[in-house]
DNA sequence: TGGGTTTCAATGGGAATTTATGGGATTGGA
DNA sequence: TCCAATCCCATAAATTCCCATTGAAACCCA
């Protein structure tokens, strides 16, 4: 199982049957640590975005939950395996790298017709453009790329 | 892998389809440390100018932060990861040691039709040559050695 | 040491492939 | 039987691959 990681950043369309590629790059690293090819996503709250990761990433907070707590934590041990693995959405991609955002997440997400990836090595996350620009996640680097792919795909800010 | 680091200067052209080979030296460093033939730009500003690296690097800047922050820090690793991985551009290069610049990218560092390539051992920089002789950055040896080249390639400054 | 030869790096152009995206057909479950 | 989800195919644009050329640097051997 090879370390690769989520790199890079990039903005897709949502189309009306809400299918969403998932960029090529984070395909090919998604593919590199296990075969499976799904995301999971997690609906994260204030500011309201997706997280996502793959298989093997899933695995290790798995691990990381089980050695951060000990026997006598059992409450606190539920209550992140519960977040972790309750409220999250498993989505296979298809062979053209799409998959079906949920209504109820894409509309809590406030994702409309553009979705913005950004990475975490580990993970990867997906907001609406708009959202994030407005959230106290845009320092300068991201207002300057974020609004540099929103005016390659000609939307007006 | 070994510890081999980035050495030298050169200042290549950019052709019409936006490629620009990596020089000859600086690729023999990233292949004897780390198989992966590919570097990673993030664009810096004032100046601006592009930051590039290798796989193996880009390793090391995960480890960092993975060393720095504990499991309760996790907003200030988010914020760290996000500077670091986001916002990249993870770029194979071909065959013939070419890379294609992003556009974007390629237009905020002022780089119309020469790049100048600088060491910092461990990564190295792209920058315009003007802006490069403009900045901060043009201590005596940069002001002789980037002027030499220009010269020896006919560009009048 | 010097002249010829070979190798390699940088660059240009065109062909082939991949990506992102849209639309229709098919399936299967309620 | 109808709706929704999934699969399959089409396409245009962007990207990558491949081959050719040039000029410079390294090599070699008398």
């Amino acid at each position: 199982m090879k370390r690769d990681l989520f790199k890079g950043f990039a903005i897709n369309a949502v189309d009306a049957k809400g299918r969403l590629s998932i960029p090529a790059g984070y395909r090919s690293t998604i593919e590199a640590r296990s075969a499976v090819k799904e995301v999971t996503l997690s609906l994260r709250f204030e500011p309201n975005h997706i997280r996502a990761y793959d298989a093997y990433y899933n695995d290790f907070i798995y691990q990381q939950i089980e050695r951060r707590f000990t026997p006598e934590q059992e409450v606190e041990r539920a209550v992140a395996l519960q977040r972790e693995f309750s409220f999250v959405e498993p989505l296979p991609y298809d062979a053209n790298g799409r998959i079906v955002l949920p209504a109820a997440t894409r509309e809590a997400a406030g994702i409309d017709r553009l979705a913005c990836f950004l990475a975490f090595a580990d993970y990867f996350e997906i907001w609406d453009p708009k959202a994030l620009l407005a959230s106290d996640r845009a320092d300068p680097a991201t207002i300057f790329h974020v609004r540099n792919l929103l005016k390659e795909r000609g939307e007006t800010i």
